[in-house]
DNA sequence: GTGAAAGCGCTAACAA
DNA sequence: TTGTTAGCGCTTTCAC
């Protein structure tokens, strides 16, 4: 088998022998040391490095009908809000005995319920999964599965177990309003892949200006497809062409509004003069565009981070209760694409 | 346990029952089912759709010594290039037994060995892992592993079993050629976080510029910190600063080169006329901004695709040999802000 | 604080 | 083609 030819890899029964104990006790060791006398634990953490021992997670997994796999389910891996989730997700674990499964279902439901069905069929500690637009048939997976679930991004949702997001129609209400705080009249909305959260900022949007006087959805231009900086450009030229007068417009998302950003720059058009551009996510990158763009920074990395360590608090039973519910909330930051007519 | 009730998971026994056939069949089914007889098949298929069935892999990974697993590691989860590279290995998994596990080691080699400990006690069906410049323990561990291993990102590197990439070297070379042949004279080079990828390419660099009047070096900024679009911006400046002569920029990443030419559009300089600017990776973005800027186009979704194609196809026995190597090559993407002076 | 016995659900090797 | 036997390495009782 192995080519350098080390005998095989040890066991926790050789570590018990070598240590003098028996291996319950090794076992024992590491999952609740204060449980083994003081003289014991010297042995075995001696054996345990000598040996180059590492206990087999197949084997704990069978034994204890359970693992310490938190699965992730994201709907995209190509996109910056998701890669600051799971990049928190990862730090959070980071020194834990937890491991992180992520699952990627492309914003498929049906992608999105074969991965709960496998997941779920693994024994994880829990589940993390973004929003809770599942299918009836997921959702009913996950009300009656015998682990935490948090779900993520989104506290605008019925519920199963613990959610953590913020209100995407509130965050979508205030940017709006504070387009319109600036002097901005004829705010266009300019959305791609309209998920639940995006249809909520567009019913943030409505909110927001339900008492301008334009005819309702005039400046609305959306599509299901993916977005993209070129997505925004193309979007931005759709409006412009139905409603010229359009003087700002709230985006969906940062791609969709920097892509705003350089077709008014390729046409000429000043920003905020002639166009006022606001984003949503707060892209690293929003800050230094020319001029910088305006955004809504939301707390992807601390969301990450948080629903993990829910999850570990949940299933440490420190009390965190089925139902709970947290407000990551949002933040409008203000920069020059925006600027007071 | 479980909250609707349901007895327990069912196992390989109950399907076996259910089915009139032992468990070995039942394994066998699944496993090589052209091995099991026709009349078996179909009941067997039954009984497992009617129990809802799924295999336990802890006891399967126990019980053969080997997991489906595909350990995955990058240095970063918030860099779009190995997210690209994570979706393209997500989708090539797709659809088939084995399944991705996706270990951080932000760019710390330390983090990096003590993954590759773990990933490789799990006994997994084989490593994907960025580049090569692993600790010397952690070399050794993969040498002696007793699976099969896949470097990527990189072919410029001692490689330990399969070897999959491109070299930097030659891409930046070929970049900075570009610049020269388009008519500038006076190249910089911006790079941060300078892995063993960057230094490559600024080893091209210094390959392409050598035989232009500059003291070599003169021009080169370079910092270890992370990459980011502020970066680029402050890079640029400390270069101008320097060497207010430069007529053109290479940039380390598609970050930084957008950095720049914001900082550009901030001090009013035009690009290409004042600065040319050329980036690598070419980010969906990189086509949008204005000017549109020019890069080198890496296959970033294919390399993980790839990875994980030749990973199923070298355990499948498919005489995949160790030591070998897959250059995927790179692009020269032509855009406004490398026109011709 | 420690250990003996039993078994988690599956697969390898062999036999029929 | 199918089945029997014997574990894989750990955790769970429960007794001491």
């Amino acid at each position: 088998m192995c080519p350098t030819g080390n005998k095989k890899t040890p066991t926790l029964a050789d570590v018990a022998e070598a240590a003098n104990v028996s291996a319950v006790t090794v076992s024992r060791f590491f999952r609740h040391p204060e449980k083994v006398s003081e003289a014991a634990r010297g042995r075995i953490e001696q054996a345990v490095s000598e040996l180059g021992y590492a206990p087999n997670a197949a084997a704990s997994a069978l034994a204890s009908r359970r693992t310490n796999i938190i699965g992730l389910l994201v709907p995209s891996l190509t996109n910056n809000v998701f890669n600051d989730v799971l990049s928190g997700a990862f730090d959070e674990v980071q020194g834990t005995p937890y491991s992180i499964q992520i699952g990627n279902y492309r914003y498929r439901p049906s992608e999105e319920e074969a991965l709960i069905r496998t997941f779920l069929h693994q024994k994880p500690l829990g589940l993390v999964i973004a929003g809770g637009n599942q299918t009836p048939a997921a959702a009913e997976m996950l009300r009656a599965a015998d682990c935490r679930i948090v779900q993520i991004m989104d506290t605008e949702i019925d519920g199963i177990d613990m959610v953590l997001g913020l209100s995407h129609t509130e965050a979508a209400e205030a940017a709006v309003r504070h387009l319109r705080e600036r002097g901005y009249q004829r705010i266009g909305f300019l959305g791609a892949r309209m998920d639940p959260r995006s249809q909520n900022r567009l019913a943030g949007y409505h909110r927001a200006v339900a008492d301008l006087d334009d005819p309702t959805d005039s400046r609305v231009f959306t599509t299901p497809e993916a977005s993209s900086t070129e997505l925004g450009g193309r979007l931005l030229s759709d409006l412009l062409a139905a409603m010229p007068d359009t003087d700002a417009v709230f985006c969906n998302n940062d791609d969709l509004a920097a892509g705003a950003l350089f077709e008014c720059q390729r046409r000429g058009m000043r920003v905020p003069d002639r166009l006022a551009i606001c984003g949503f996510n707060d892209l690293e990158m929003m800050a230094q565009t020319c001029p910088p763009i305006s955004s809504v920074r939301i707390f992807r990395h601390e969301m990450g981070r948080r629903s993990v360590r829910l999850m570990i608090e949940a299933v440490a039973g420190a009390g965190v209760e089925r139902g709970l519910r947290e407000d990551l909330g949002f933040e409008i930051v203000e920069r020059a694409s925006t600027r007071p007519r």
